[in-house]
DNA sequence: CATGAATGAGTGTTCATTCAT
DNA sequence: TATGAATGAACACTCATTCAT
């Protein structure tokens, strides 16, 4: 923080330069010459501070990821509710791609489909990350703001599927501006998947949404009623689709 | 359909191997001798095919995807209903990525972030299934299906991310067998977010979710309420989450 | 045999020019591209013959030796006595060593004290040999041509130290043209190093070296002797020296 | 040998450790920071003490074999007879070869085909020593220790070919522990090549060889002979194999 | 059609060596 | 004197692609 201003370090610069290449060209067509020529060394200076190419691929998400997921962790405790630490963690995914948009563009294009990638200490801090929201979805079937018979991991995958999707195609589009940021579709996608699955709490739903248009009619229809049918179940509670 | 049995054509044998081999190894990893040993052909064979290693890779896709999608369009006009079409475009793709894993993976995994496969008409064959998946939201929209202020891009990325996350998944854990098919998957999927976006019918919410405990006592409730309140609109609705 | 005018096939062009540079640079100060450019062909060419650098050294002595050893074990059966035996042997090692200089360089210089060729075919084909030679000494031990207490592996080393030694000096003085050929230098190390483990063959021994100093006194002490000793073996045989 | 206990010198631990590392890995093989780590300075340090990776290669022998050739130049005076001086000679090498298996390995496996190590110092001393031996032949040639026609080039190669035969392939073997010491080889293989060159004393020779088949047959020769040839000297020498 | 044979172009990686501190 | 940091210069090896047969 206090150092924005100091000259950037090389090994700073060549995680830069790379984090751009490969997310532009892949990391098969990007080279180390191009890289190393974009952070202002020679290849060799590369291979002293990173042994190999797939090393220096690979020590990026390590970087950003711990830093990201740290930060997003000490925010947590301080938001009570379940949807609210819901909201807070995708927020933070979705900031961590909006922001850093070759990072996004690295993750989600090239290294979740890595089969090494999957080993290293950069997804186990991402893996970390997914399982606390999974655990916060679970939590929420436990304390009764989710439907009891919720599919916590289906949840799960709805989220990161569609911020990834969004994300994903963003980047397929070439990262146009838009006048919404990302950040304003998660709202929208949180209230729809939200919404399918919060419990329904009966007794209120009948004082919440009854809207009656005219009392005296309603009165009426009821007296008419009540002779008829003892047991007016007007059927139903279709939920089920189909 | 009616040549199961013809023995397969050079061309189809090279194509076949490439998918494998593609999806296995991905593409700047895959060489064309090792597809072409496969096939039982030369490599000079392969190029007699197809021009460029690249071009093989996009030739796979460019045959399936328009087969599938032509094949998944003959059904659609049959079904009625806009839910029952989405879920018959969403079934067709989980049908093809379960049953092609080879093909899945090379799409999801690598095409969906190659440049120019966007160029490509298997893409634009991609494309043009997607766009009628927004098609057919929108029509939900207009008829009253999902609610109004739906916004049919979102869903379309909801719908479409979740499938592809839980596929991206299941390669990246090898394909696991499980119980539940992967097509299983998808109806819980659908519920929970169309039951997000379904319009709600006011009437009928009334009727159906009205449970009358004490019609009499609610009668006399009534009855009480009525000169007090002229237009009883016991507030609500509070729609918005939290 | 018959085709010795045909032109040269790309792999022999190789071989030739590797073996040249090989063994005027050393192995690892080689490139592949000099060995390409002499041979006249690309360096890719190179390693569709051979898998490696190392194949290619190492499949020069493959060649070379077992045509050798093959044809040299040929003459053997005719030769009777294993002096004549030893020296052809011998005879064949000086030969291909003097005939071809590069190999001789390549072989003694470098390849001897590689490890790696060690565990290879032509290694397997020089021990053979070497192995043959060993039998060959110790056939002349069993049979009386060499005293029994001969050591036949430090005869072995002495005989094959000796040529190598002679080679080796003979490379690295440049391989100056000589009056007499290395070949003409092999009788004369072969007469030190046999004449130093002969057996005795005692009749035809006195009649070449008895040296009579005095006939008369000699005489007299035969005359003497007569009556006593009809079989006067004045022992002796004291072989050892010192 | 006064400063047994001091610790060693930079520079003395850079020697040693290039010593091992060059002998076990061979020079193109072993790198400089290898070298450097194991004697605990900087690779710039190595620099400061010998300013190319070659330059230190040199410098290892340069050292050995000067202090061991001085040294065993000093007995020399002391030794009367040619054999003696010229088994202390070969002793020399034996012992030296012997005790520093890293330093053999190094000479007779990489040294001896290094054609720039032919101009350096250290290859002038083994040269100079080399000559000593070359002269020490001679003059046993000269002193009658040896025969009139013995070639000393040749002698000197096969002694030295035998000695360094021997321990190329002692090292080719992993340098195995023997019962008998490397340097019990030595005499037996002086044995063999001195008793090929030695000349002849004939007295001793009548005595021991001597075997009469027929005494009265060779007394009535001798009376024969007696008046004709006074100094009868019955042809004999045939000294030239076959 | 099919292919064996050939190669141009390229890249990751290594290390001896330098030099400012 | 000692060294940490940096790099220029190489090189083995790979593979998509071509083309004569």
């Amino acid at each position: 923080m206090a150092d924005h201003t100091r000259k950037k370090t090389r090994k700073e610069r060549i995680m830069d330069a790379a984090l751009r290449i490969f997310a532009e060209k892949s990391f098969p067509e990007a080279t180390i010459s191009e890289i190393s020529k974009e952070a202002g060394v020679s290849d060799a200076t590369v291979y002293e501070y990173f042994g190999t190419k797939e090393d220096l691929l690979f020590a990026i998400p390590e970087k950003i990821s711990n830093d990201t997921f740290e930060e997003s962790e000490a925010v947590l405790p301080f938001i009570q509710d379940v949807e609210g630490r819901l909201r807070a963690m995708m927020l933070s995914y979705v900031k961590l791609y909006e922001n850093n948009p070759h990072y996004s563009a690295l993750v989600l294009l090239q290294l979740m489909s890595n089969k090494r990638f999957r080993q290293t200490d950069a997804h186990a801090a991402i893996r970390r990350s997914a399982h606390r929201l999974l655990d916060c979805i679970r939590e929420g079937i436990a304390n009764g703001t989710f439907r009891a018979d919720t599919d916590a991991y289906l949840i799960r995958s709805v989220l990161m599927g569609s911020v990834e999707h969004l994300f994903i195609h963003w980047h397929m589009q070439g990262m146009p501006k838009r006048d919404k940021s990302m950040m304003a579709l998660l709202d929208p996608v949180l209230e729809i998947i939200l919404s399918g699955i919060r419990a329904k709490k009966p007794e209120q739903e009948v004082v919440l949404r009854l809207k009656v248009e005219n009392a005296k009619t309603l009165s009426r229809m009821l007296s008419d009623a009540l002779p008829e049918k003892k047991k007016g179940k007007p059927s139903l509670k279709k939920n089920t689709v189909k």
